[in-house]
DNA sequence: TCAACTGTATATAATCAACATATACAGTTT
DNA sequence: AAACTGTATATGTTGATTATATACAGTTGA
């Protein structure tokens, strides 16, 4: 597994870490149960500080992305995929709701609120 | 017209002159072309930094609810309700945006999305 | 058993943006 | 001229974010 720190790229370094583990196992690069590198050897391979290192796999295990066993290591975490989906149909149907909550606040006709949909969809060929 | 400033609040100063003139503005209280108080006498009614109050009449005036006359005063812009409506459009946008970007990352397909935002429009009449 | 590994907890330092300010300036009004 | 208007520049304070070192505690395996 491998992982780049971009210095120009402004993000924090843990955020970058964070990304792009969350990549791999989105990805299937890294498999369920797979052990993730240590905190302490990602880190003298990054030549950053090892706590820098952990607040990424902090991250990671928050949401639910790996796992930890205290001086055994992190894991990759069974991916309950419909869970994810369903967090986010929920996050969708709330955006939209307030998105419908506003459009009615500025008295916008239900055709107008229909044509931004589909200009917001308009990249989008699924 | 009265400014009240909440030191318990957490908010801003400057945000809550900002917030409290608009609202005025919004609601009517304040007549178009009507003349605000100066920075400094308000700034010295609410016994703060007039540059405290600048800061709220530049947002005011960014965001084009007021205009300034160097020198003169400040003034209650025109036309408020067509910009509210234009903030709301921008914050629709956004929010669609949200959703789509959301959609994608769990690989809705357009017709599904179009069904949740026919969903969220059920209740919505107009 | 003990050396080498794992993750944890606490305290600290550097940096940066947000917030509020004082002071000096320039134009308008009366 | 005096008293007002807004402007511009520089400064200080604070708090959140980011990254770190050091000391701690459990697991593993030669």
């Amino acid at each position: 597994m491998t992982i780049l720190i971009d210095n120009k790229s402004g993000a924090p370094i843990y955020d970058q870490i964070y990304s792009q583990i969350k990549n791999h196992i989105i990805s299937g690069q890294l498999k369920e149960n797979e052990m993730l590198p240590s905190i302490r050897k990602l880190a003298k391979d990054l030549k950053i500080s090892f706590i820098t290192t952990k607040r990424a796999y902090d991250e990671l295990e928050n949401e639910g992305f790996i796992y930890t066993i205290p001086a055994k290591g992190c894991f990759v975490a069974a991916k309950n995929i419909e869970l994810i989906r369903e967090e986010n149909l929920k996050k969708i149907e709330d955006l939209l709701e307030q998105a419908v909550q506003l459009a009615a606040a500025c008295n916008l006709s239900k055709s107008e609120i229909i044509s931004m949909i589909n200009f917001s969809l308009e990249d989008y060929n699924k």
